[in-house]
DNA sequence: TTTATATGCGATAAAATTAGTCGTATATAA
DNA sequence: TTATATACGACTAATTTTATCGCATATAAA
């Protein structure tokens, strides 16, 4: 329990190796994943997610590849995990309009407001760390 | 992702539902299971566990159930955790010892030692948070 | 001492989630 | 024109989580 999926871990890692190689030509899916042994089809997915959000740059064709378009002090953990559109939900109910398809117990719950309330700390541990931050 | 096990959100709701009637008779899971409209085969596994983590007390046979033993001011939600031999892993390495079996990248990985420290966090937030307070 | 009602617990099954793969289309630089 | 890239929906596999089953043991009350 309590985990951060491989997606969002690969999504770090590929991050970051972009981010450090901004300089040189940009990294193809087929490298970074090569380098990081990353599953090729899982991590492309990923990072087309990451494009349309417009957290990377995509150039298609030969020589094509990904560049990083946000600041790496200022990409969030929560950023990433927003961009695969993933979320922190401690339960069932913990998010705003639950009803009682989420949860039988719903309506005389003494749990929920106590688990929204530590969704939303982690939430903003979450936002405070970035992406420098989260890779040494 | 980032979610509460049901046994552990099963076994704040029983140990709550437990304290706030401790001063009547003991509570059976039965009866616990019926009115939190918990599975009761479940239910009674999680409180034969808190029972071997000296967290509540059993008494069986006829008009048996459950007793608390612990103050729900002291009782945080990592024992809980803890009590359901469950734990808090970011990732698949985030634990001392982790070797190549559990992570190929683990040798030049420039996550782990980041990830330990967020999780340590994690750890510390939910050790302060008590019983008590998950509940309303 | 019998009976009804509890807990104790390993084994198994079902469900849900997460992770990974495949096929095909499109883009583009050389 | 070709080689090498991204784009992306559909599908499959693996893992984890959740729930169930069957049987054993304990004990208070009738």
């Amino acid at each position: 329990m309590i985990k951060i999926s491989k997606s969002v871990e690969y999504s770090i890692l590929a991050l970051k190796y972009i981010a450090d190689n901004e300089n040189f030509a940009s990294l193809s899916s087929r490298k970074i994943s090569d380098d990081l042994n990353i599953p090729y089809d899982l991590l492309s997915k990923l990072l087309q997610k990451l494009v349309r959000k417009g957290i990377v740059q995509s150039q298609q064709g030969k020589y094509g590849g990904y560049n990083l378009l946000v600041d790496s002090n200022k990409l969030s953990l929560l950023n990433i995990i927003d961009a695969l559109d993933e979320n922190i939900q401690l339960a069932n109910c913990t998010f705003d309009g639950a009803n009682n398809e989420d949860c039988a117990r719903i309506n005389n719950c003494y749990i929920r407001s106590p688990f929204l309330n530590l969704q939303n700390k982690i939430n903003k541990m979450f936002n405070e760390i970035t992406l420098n931050e989260l890779t040494n």
